[in-house]
DNA sequence: GGTGTACCTGTCCAATTGGACAGGTATTTT
DNA sequence: AAAATACCTGTCCAATTGGACAGGTACACC
């Protein structure tokens, strides 16, 4: 592998902290070596299409430009380049925004000294990585994207007709009356903010409620 | 890495030629030796808990007892062993099942000889590690689990129901009548196998058919 | 020419659902 | 004690949906 091009990278992350860190850790590294180093999504940018790195390490929340964003206009500038996130938090929220929009891989950095080299040459093979606690979060169940702030007994309502019962034998099976279950069925549609038991259904289901 | 304890992996594959395969890669590697092979899930099971070692790899398609099984068996025994699912084809439809199941990597076996070795090192640290093609499709947007033979007009019925619009209003945005709005009615609660317009519309919510 | 499929329409009636009232209780918060 | 919340119930009526007929056209395939 050494004798081998290194394997270019370019950090992007407003944290002078981080950029020390990788910094040490890749002036170990023959077959790695840190092109260029920016300060948020804007310069990221700028400086990969200036130096054609083979992988980004790219931060999540950056002033000016954050990850999200720069990721979409890097992927579609430079479809071959690999984007890596180095995320601060577990604000696993953005792991679906940012794979989606062409990062492959997802690592804390917390994780970041143990194995940043390993990652980054994987990453350059082509596979995708995630820290441990990323990955559980892409296999965890799907879980409600929006509340609407639904009560339980709502939910249970929705549950049931959503199984094919009528209001008759929803009712039956809550033990409440055709009538309370139409009062819940009512405030189901205001919450929701929608005109059919269908639309209704359709946007639980949507939302992982049922 | 050299100087402390290998990592140690056992093959668990029913071809010979994975078997030359891998034991040839690893006979190159200092930290990780190849502790045990079985031809199946079931010796799998048996060798893992003999010699509980820290990363096996896992084949999908075998005799006796398959990948998928063997896996949720050694997650559940011995949560703390690392399950790599190597696999034959791209049969892409196993990955969530083995991935649910416990494991924590999918790489396909043509990606072997390039970075078996990366991939559990990788893997024994503890992050998650997909074959590109694997990871593609990990990301790829929903697509129906089920299509359930329904016509094109019968999506479209769907589709407006869905969106909250009455029989009427679909009818009319259709240039159909009410009668044949109905009539398309009957004949998708029939392929779907349900009794009420609430459980056929849940059902094709989450088959992503609308 | 026959078969199959997707599509379309109508009528009539029963069942289900939705909305607009007008009321109630129990529990928690302020 | 008042207010807010979740929950419950009823009546009456209109609108919507579901089912069971019975019939049609257009098109592709063998």
């Amino acid at each position: 592998m050494s004798n081998e091009t290194p394997i270019r990278v370019v950090l992007v992350d407003d944290h002078l902290q981080i950029h020390k860190i990788v910094q040490t850790i890749l002036r170990e590294t023959a077959d790695i070596t840190l092109a260029g180093q920016a300060a948020n999504g804007q310069e990221g940018v700028a400086l990969c299409q200036q130096y054609q790195p083979d992988v980004v390490l790219m931060d999540v929340v950056m002033p000016i430009m954050d990850g999200i964003e720069a990721t979409t206009v890097l992927h579609q500038r430079l479809p071959e380049l690999k984007i890596l996130v180095l995320s601060s938090f577990q604000d696993h929220e953005s792991v679906y925004a940012m794979l989606r929009n062409g990062a492959v891989g997802y690592i804390t950095k917390s994780s970041l000294a143990a194995d940043l080299a390993d990652t980054i040459r994987a990453t350059f093979q082509g596979k995708m990585v995630f820290s441990s606690e990323v990955g559980a979060h892409l296999m965890a169940p799907p879980h409600p994207t929006q509340e609407f702030n639904l009560t339980n007994r709502e939910l249970e309502v929705l549950q049931l007709l959503a199984e094919g019962l009528t209001n008759h034998q929803s009712a039956l099976k809550l033990s409440i009356s055709q009538s309370t279950l139409k009062f819940h069925m009512t405030n189901i549609y205001q919450k929701l903010g929608v005109q059919t038991r269908s639309e209704a259904l359709v946007l639980a289901a949507k939302n992982n409620l049922i």
